[in-house]
RNA sequence: CGGGGUGUGGCUCAGUUUGGCUAGAGCACCUGGUUUGGGACCAGGGGGUCGCAGGUUCGAAUCCUGUCACCCCGACCA
């Protein structure tokens, strides 16, 4: 096509550099604008409409699980951060603190909560009294602050948004139940709604979050082959409790420790639907949270009934989420655009398909043109919609399979890792020297221990010790 | 926090080596007209004091000192 090397000089092919070419969709497609503040940015009304798709779907499939939202306030106590030892010493070199309020020093400083296990704990030692009161199934939709040195963004920012649940239980399996849950919902919801396969798995404990006794996660593969932790899933026993003197009388009388979870999913989930889905034409979304599913572009719009038409097709699609480009562009400047912004399908309308009763559909994912009758095109649509979700799943499934190997022996790994961008599933004897080393050698860390283990062999990668783990391994963001 | 790079209209950059007339270009923007099936064209127009502070000089975007911000690569994190 004659108009290639436009598109390739609009943004940066993904081949001759793909953090240019990350950084090109995010800025091109209007989804977050750099501020004055470093590392923080604007969302623009694109980036943040795909937000609350995702919020809206994670959020209805909470509930349906008896979760409830609340609100915590977004400052810590510096004597209540420090209650957990591990958690402190996890968070404390990246969060901000409140001095002063107002002209005068505060007595004692503040942090802005990096993450709230504290706040919850902090209530839930008061609210909590009997095992009638548990369980406690709480969520909070917020953002947190983290002193980031290097940032990026949706993938790494000094505030983002997230959502993080907190959950008290009276015993552990309870607990443990519904860490699984959590993090079985976050596994469908990427793959249903964002069309992004993730493998479930249990992170070691050198990647576990800082005061939790295991922390379950959902990895997932980007295009260029390098990992995103895409959600993660904490179960935190009863150290927590212990730490914050969370205690009920149960059924027996006897005053026992609760157990809690907590999990969460943030905006990286954009990150991570840009570097999954994205082509060289820009983004790519995912029909179930794309802002605008269908664009309407009227061809030689400034005759007589060609907008009248838009309008009326636009009618016509009223169960989707449809807008019509009437901006004085060129065609071809709007057909490049709503690629460069992802969405799905375009409904080319102009004189001679008027004439005809017919309008052209383009599908996003893969250019193609078909010209359907009008009567037909709400179904079509439809049933495009559908398959465009499917499609995208598909397509994310067999690149992460093509670009997931075996390693048995650390010549393998290590020749795997440099030349092969992706996944090596590899044996480990559950030591974190043979951790540390693999990370020393090849850059990749563990991804996780997924749940569905596979023998490839019987001795670990590194050592060459009996394994006990087969472990997902990568170069992560 | 270490290494490298960049700051000049909204954006991308030229000009800086060798100080000198009114600081330039392309894109974007505004007005009018012609156009419209893969980023249209013509004409006219508005907009910058060169990241910031100080210094050298008759004269600084250009030289010096300091400072801030951003980007890339590493070490740490959702």
């Amino acid at each position: 096509m004659a108009n290639d090397k436009k598109l390739v000089e609009a943004i940066t092919s993904m081949d001759v550099d793909f953090a240019q070419w990350y950084t090109d969709v995010v800025k091109k497609a209007e989804l977050i604008d750099y501020s004055s503040v470093k590392g923080c940015m604007v969302i623009k009304p694109d980036g943040y409409a795909i937000w609350e798709n995702i919020q809206r779907e994670l959020d209805k499939r909470f509930k349906e699980t008896g979760v409830q939202n609340v609100y915590m306030p977004m400052f810590i106590p510096e004597s209540l951060l420090q209650k957990e030892k591990d958690h402190v010493e996890g968070f404390a070199p990246e969060v901000a603190w409140v001095t002063h309020g107002g002209l005068e020093p505060l007595q004692e400083r503040m942090c802005v909560r990096p993450t709230s296990e504290t706040l919850f704990c902090d209530f839930y030692a008061r609210d909590i009294h009997s095992y009638r009161d548990l369980p406690k199934l709480y969520n909070q939709w917020c953002s947190v602050v983290r002193w980031e040195k290097t940032t990026r963004p949706f993938l790494r920012s000094r505030e983002f948004l997230w959502q993080e649940g907190h959950t008290a239980h009276a015993t552990a399996e309870e607990a443990e139940e519904r860490t699984i849950q959590m993090l079985n919902l976050y596994a469908d919801s990427c793959e249903q709604v964002l069309a992004m396969p993730v493998i479930r798995g249990r992170k070691t404990d050198k990647e576990k979050f800082a005061g939790a006794e295991a922390t379950y996660t959902i990895e997932a593969l980007m295009h260029d082959g390098k990992a995103l932790q895409s959600g993660t899933s904490h179960n935190f026993g009863d150290g927590f409790a212990k730490a914050f003197n969370i205690q009920f009388s149960d059924k027996d009388n006897k005053l026992k420790y609760v157990h809690q979870t907590s999990w969460g999913m943030t905006t990286r989930l954009i990150g991570a639907i840009i570097m999954v889905h994205g082509d060289n034409n820009g983004l790519v979304l995912p029909p179930a949270i794309a802002p605008v599913q269908v664009v309407i572009v009227p061809v030689q719009q400034q005759k007589a009934g060609v907008l009248d038409k838009a309008y009326e097709l636009k009618n016509v699609l009223s169960g989707f989420r449809v807008k019509v480009d009437d901006t004085d562009k060129s065609p071809g400047w709007k057909f490049s655009e709503s690629e460069m912004r992802g969405i799905p399908v375009r409904v080319e309308i102009g004189p001679r398909d008027i004439e005809n009763g017919q309008a052209v559909l383009v599908r996003r994912d893969t250019h193609e043109k078909i010209t359907v009758a009008l009567s037909e095109l709400d179904v079509k649509v439809g049933e495009l919609l559908k398959d465009i979700q499917k499609n995208l799943l598909e397509k994310a499934r067999s690149h992460r399979d093509a670009h997931t190997y075996t390693a048995v022996t650390m010549d393998e790994f290590e020749k795997t890792i440099e030349e092969k961008p992706g996944f090596v599933k590899a044996m480990w004897c559950g030591c974190q020297e043979c951790e540390d080393k693999i990370k020393e050698l090849t850059g990749a860390t563990s991804r996780c221990m997924p749940f569905a283990q596979e023998q490839i062999s019987d001795k670990c990668v590194c050592c060459g010790k009996p394994a006990v783990k087969m472990v997902y391994w990568g170069k992560a963001y």
